[in-house]
DNA sequence: CGAGGCCTTGACCGCGGTCAATGCCCGTGG
DNA sequence: CCACGGGCATTGACCGCGGTCAAGGCCTCG
């Protein structure tokens, strides 16, 4: 566990850059503050657990989650999450049981916010409002990322998908849990590494 | 061709139940008219081209569309879009090059929206921001969707999932599209349903 | 030093892809 | 009205990718 300095205002900063791109009323700037809070969390936290309605969305300051559910008794990463990106289910978003597991896997610091509040305060406010579709779009984009690499169909075309795009996890993630992530077993990911350095 | 009456007072109800959840004003109303028409097109119009920037968005009163992408030059299908459905591509939504193009496989009636102009308009306008947030979390949903059933890894784990949530599509579709949306060969998707009638 | 986590390597085999032949349906033209 | 051709689905033969099971190596931590 770090150190850390719990003032929201340390570090919702880039938080705003990000998904308001006009000025805010003091107004808003409140409704973000009393509706989100600042978390330092240790490695192997369980954020969000599958089945059940977790109202509250997340934004890693700094650390690495991954999200993965139950198939067969075999958990399935879905994805991974950096510092500065959100996380949190869909459903929690629409406040409904959740599909996936959230589980930390590094030690974090963390925005925990609301997201009944936010939901609650877009039907009048402007900002919030805007905020919300910001954060969904940018969601939807990030799904849509995924599903492409879904479709490589060989395991080769998956794994040279990851190493091009997300190579920066091998360092951070054991092999197992991204063989797991790209939908291939953790002896053809080995398999794969040996013959592609040859 | 079907006759088809194209004031857009006549098919907009819907649409507006759908993704306004309150009143709106009648400049908003405006709005809306003003950035959207009625249009109707037969079997095979290729409405969005992959590679191209399209700024309009449809939501489909009648018909039946796909989405696909070359892939090593075979066309993989993306989803299929019914009556009643939002289709278009999230480039088209971003203003960016579409990654899929989208052809009608039914004769249809669309309403055609000028995405920019609606997005534009977003950024000063409630209603209309509150709308996009609407769509865009509405197919964010439908994504996911997707996501959890591309994990499912046999071929009849696929099937069995379309059956029981698109079975309406065999009626419409080929099977030849239907084994490429659901990532397998027209060969192994005919033997999977002579297996699954014994 | 021993135990457990993680990765690698080998042996085996079944799922599903490719290629090719055949059947069926339907629209078009002789 | 029938014959031919094209689109679509089915079936068989073949085989390679990748999953499972099992053994062995390496590292870390108690």
């Amino acid at each position: 566990m770090k150190e850390f300095d719990d003032s929201i205002m340390t570090y919702i900063d880039p938080f705003l850059k990000r998904y308001f791109n006009r000025d805010i009323t003091h107004e808003d700037l409140m409704v973000i503050t009393d509706n989100i809070s600042v978390k330092a969390m240790p490695k192997g936290t369980v954020l969000i657990k599958e089945g059940e309605i977790h109202n509250y969305g997340y934004f890693l300051i700094e650390g690495l989650s991954r999200s993965f559910y139950l198939k067969n008794g075999v958990e399935v990463n879905f994805w991974f999450d950096r510092e500065n990106n959100p996380i949190g289910s869909l459903e929690s978003y629409f406040g409904r049981e959740s599909k996936v597991s959230v589980e930390l896997l590094e030690d974090s610091i963390l925005l925990k916010s609301d997201i009944n509040a936010f939901r609650k305060e877009a039907e009048v406010s402007f900002a919030t409002n805007y905020f919300l579709r910001s954060v969904i779009e940018e969601y939807a984009q990030f799904m849509e990322q995924r599903l492409y690499a879904l479709q490589y169909k060989t395991s080769k075309e998956r794994y040279k998908y990851f190493l091009e795009n997300e190579s920066d996890l091998l360092r951070r993630v054991s092999l197992t849990h991204i063989a797991s992530y790209l939908g291939i077993s953790r002896e053809t990911l080995s398999r794969l590494r040996s013959e592609m350095i040859l």
